[in-house]
DNA sequence: AGATTAATGACAGCGACTGACAATTGACAA
DNA sequence: TTGTCAATTGTCAGTCGCTGTCATTAATCT
């Protein structure tokens, strides 16, 4: 059982989240001021710094728990997946239960404002490649994992990893300049975007057909999830 | 014929550049004060903040050239190659070029071990991924035009660049790990990535060959630079 | 209840960065 | 050459993110 010590430690902790997350994603993200969160949540400065080691961190305390969920997936894909059906398939089974877990924090619709914010906040932005460069090196000691091989050796997981987060970086960032801010829009940009990794390397681009355009009829992406 | 003024000012911003990188890569970036550095080049801090946006700014202007010749140079490509050589040969091609440009400035030394620090100290490397994704938007433009193509409709430039920028990106932060901190160097790794991007999507990953290791006998790429 | 330990608040201070205004200096014409 | 104009710079005051320090409060343990 909790301590009420430790009870009261999480509240404010929530409560900052969501009072920073409402604040900047009315305000803005440098419009708004650690001071003002403060104010809401009611404690001083100097506590916000003992829960939070920057005011960027604040804004990436729920996409921590996101990223730690798709990883965990992503290790526990059955073996016979190829590393990059793994990655793709850890992604879509990680959608609703990290959803759940965030609107316990947030509501949601909050959420994806804060996301789109962070794509369009140059700071915010800064901050969170800087962090997929970390989500990188877990990712790739991952999928070494699974398939028993040396990072140093082989560098193959590194360059996957590389390429699949690159292009959700890219497909983020395009999501968050539609007006569609739904999670199922974000879910449908991204998986558009991974199925043309493969023919974008491809050395002929047949100029007549359009890719990623039209009904996503596209079926290419074969789903085996339990 | 240009101008004293012109002059000048060009005189004290490669200035500020040469002694704020000789002061970061010698007492590292964070334990630099903009007032250390304008103390060097002897003028006071608010010039600094004219010349340069930002303590990161200073630390990236060589980047940005170099930057800018690689975007030239990809869009000069002959037209036959496929956009994947483009981008590939375009980087071959700019090697020595921007090297020149760069060692007016500042001692190639230095800038190397600039480089290194861009990558191992957090603040410069959430600025460097924050500006690759900008890089990535100029490239992706380059790639249309190129192919004569419609980025709204098709993805493929979009999807091509990601990959190829987050592949790029990973090899630079694994050469800055290493002893080794010449050109040379950095080119030989980061085509070694290169190389392994069609690869790394292969669905069975025949764990009986290793990637990446080994003499670099692979010349798996064709150079067609004139 | 009293001792222990953790959480908090108050305060002073540093460094990055900005706005405003005065002082300086190169450019250009009379 | 000199005087005017505009660009460049220095000074100063102030904001904001962030940290160290220390006293105070509040939860836990005995």
């Amino acid at each position: 059982m909790t301590g009420l010590r430790e009870r009261k430690k999480q509240r404010t902790r929530d409560a900052l989240i969501r009072a920073s997350h409402e604040l900047f994603v009315t305000r803005g993200y440098d419009e708004t001021t650690i001071d003002e969160i403060t104010d809401v949540v009611d404690v001083s400065q100097r506590t916000f710094f003992r829960y939070f080691s920057s005011k960027e961190a604040v804004a990436f305390a729920l996409q921590d728990e996101v990223e730690t969920r798709f990883c965990v997936a992503a290790l526990n894909r059955p073996s016979q997946e190829s590393p990059a059906q793994a990655l793709r398939n850890a992604l879509t089974s990680t959608w609703t239960g990290a959803a759940e877990s965030v609107h316990k924090v947030v509501p949601m619709n909050i959420h994806m404002r804060m996301w789109r914010l962070i794509e369009t906040t140059p700071a915010l932005l800064a901050a969170h490649m800087w962090r997929s460069a970390e989500m990188e090196d877990r990712l790739t000691s991952v999928i070494a994992t699974r398939e028993g091989i040396d990072t140093t050796t082989d560098l193959r997981p590194r360059v996957l990893v590389a390429q699949f987060s690159g292009v959700m970086r890219s497909a983020g960032r395009q999501w968050a300049m539609t007006e569609d801010i739904t999670l199922r829009a974000m879910k449908i940009t991204i998986e558009k975007y991974l199925d043309l990794m493969g023919p974008a390397l491809d050395e002929n681009w047949s100029n007549g057909e359009s890719h990623g355009d039209g009904p996503s009829d596209t079926q290419s992406h074969s789903d085996t999830r339990q």
